[in-house]
DNA sequence: AACACGGGGAC
DNA sequence: GTCCCAGTGTT
């Protein structure tokens, strides 16, 4: 059996001299991490990248600097400061979390506890307990499944090989900077062991990967093919009337749950009516591709002369577009482009 | 176990 | 175009 030991190692030496510099970390050795930091940034980075977070993390915690802030927000403004982020279930239950965690005085320390609050699962609370509260909690997420396959050169294809990536994983976990270690496989992951173009010369555990000793590192971890996504169509009204456009905040469940939009169909069949009637007049289409579909939407728009059935009229003064979420984005670009394309700068 | 759930960056 | 990203909740 191989030395695990030398692993942590060698990987927390090079995360002392090549961590990334990243809004929400603390450098090792310059003190403990803010748990509501930690947390912030790890529901912000699932399933989205470091670079798409950045700006929505800088811009939540100057809005919202303790858990307590974001715990008396309006609801209403968190998924407006959300919106573009996707995954809108996020949100929900980001402020969720926040209430209850403001209400108990402080977040859990432990996995445990930590995991019963809305938002937060596996991944998200181990990261936390390791991060913030530096327990020897196994943090698992796509970096460190791929990181794992290939060290240990596992065949199994995903998602079943999760529970052996995870055992793995766990073995290879040490008792001391359980965090950084955390942090080092992940930005390992992220800068070395990439899932393309591994760069296995610079790994600093590239001795002790099978995979790179059989060749066949970039071809893990294997993975069960997917399925194609169908393509949907739909239907979107923008109705104005006045100095006012025609708005709702979409049901808490399903697709944008929560979020603000224009009236529309659904896109699995069912059949709406517009909102309002109006002599609605189709200006283009938008094409779309959501996580398991492909949608093509129809956007309509007319001036209101009678109440809307559905909605509410807000201000174009009050109304701000990047409240809403990306599909709606390109609606309105197409409804309204003199207000959103940038003015043409080679004339 | 399978599915629902966004959006964007890298190739 | 494809892949996949610091995953979670529901069925």
């Amino acid at each position: 059996m191989r030395d695990l030991t030398v692993i942590p190692t060698q990987l927390l030496a090079w995360y002392d001299r090549h961590a990334r510099v990243l809004p929400w970390r603390v450098p090792a050795g310059h003190g403990p991490a803010d748990p509501y930091r930690v947390w912030l940034s790890e529901v912000m980075l699932q399933q989205t990248t470091v670079a798409a977070v950045k700006s929505y993390f800088q811009r939540f915690t100057s809005l919202w600097p303790t858990v307590h802030d974001l715990a008396a927000a309006e609801d209403a403004q968190v998924m407006a400061e959300w919106a573009g982020l996707g995954y809108y279930a996020r949100a929900r239950n980001l402020i969720a979390c926040a209430r209850a965690v403001s209400a108990m005085g402080a977040f859990p320390t432990t996995r445990e506890g930590l995991a019963a609050l809305p938002g937060i699962g596996p991944y998200t609370s181990a990261a936390i307990a390791a991060i913030a509260f530096d327990q020897p909690e196994t943090v698992v997420d796509g970096n460190v499944e791929r990181v794992v396959a290939r060290l240990f050169a596992v065949q199994t294809a995903l998602p079943a090989a999760k529970p052996e990536l995870v055992t793995l994983a766990t073995s290879l976990t040490p008792s001391q900077r359980p965090g950084d270690f955390a942090q080092a496989m992940m930005d390992l992951g992220a800068t070395i062991c990439s899932p393309r173009n591994p760069a296995c010369g610079i790994c600093p555990i590239n001795d002790d990967c099978a995979a790179r000793a059989q060749g066949i590192a970039a071809d893990l971890p294997r993975k069960a093919p997917k399925k194609p996504k169908p393509l949907r169509h739909g239907t979107v009204w923008i109705g104005f009337a006045d100095e006012r456009v025609l708005v709702e905040t979409r049901p808490e469940k399903g697709l944008l749950g929560g979020t603000l939009a224009f009236p529309s169909t659904g896109w699995d069949g069912s059949a709406l009516p517009p909102p309002a009637p109006a002599d609605w007049q189709a200006i283009g289409l938008v094409r779309h591709v959501f996580t398991h579909f492909a949608l093509d939407l129809t956007v309509m728009t007319a001036w209101l002369t009678a109440a809307p059935e559905r909605g509410s009229l807000t201000p174009l003064s009050k109304f701000r577009p990047t409240a809403l979420p990306g599909l709606m984005r390109k609606a309105w670009v197409l409804a309204r482009p003199a207000t959103t394309v940038v003015p043409d700068q080679q004339r």
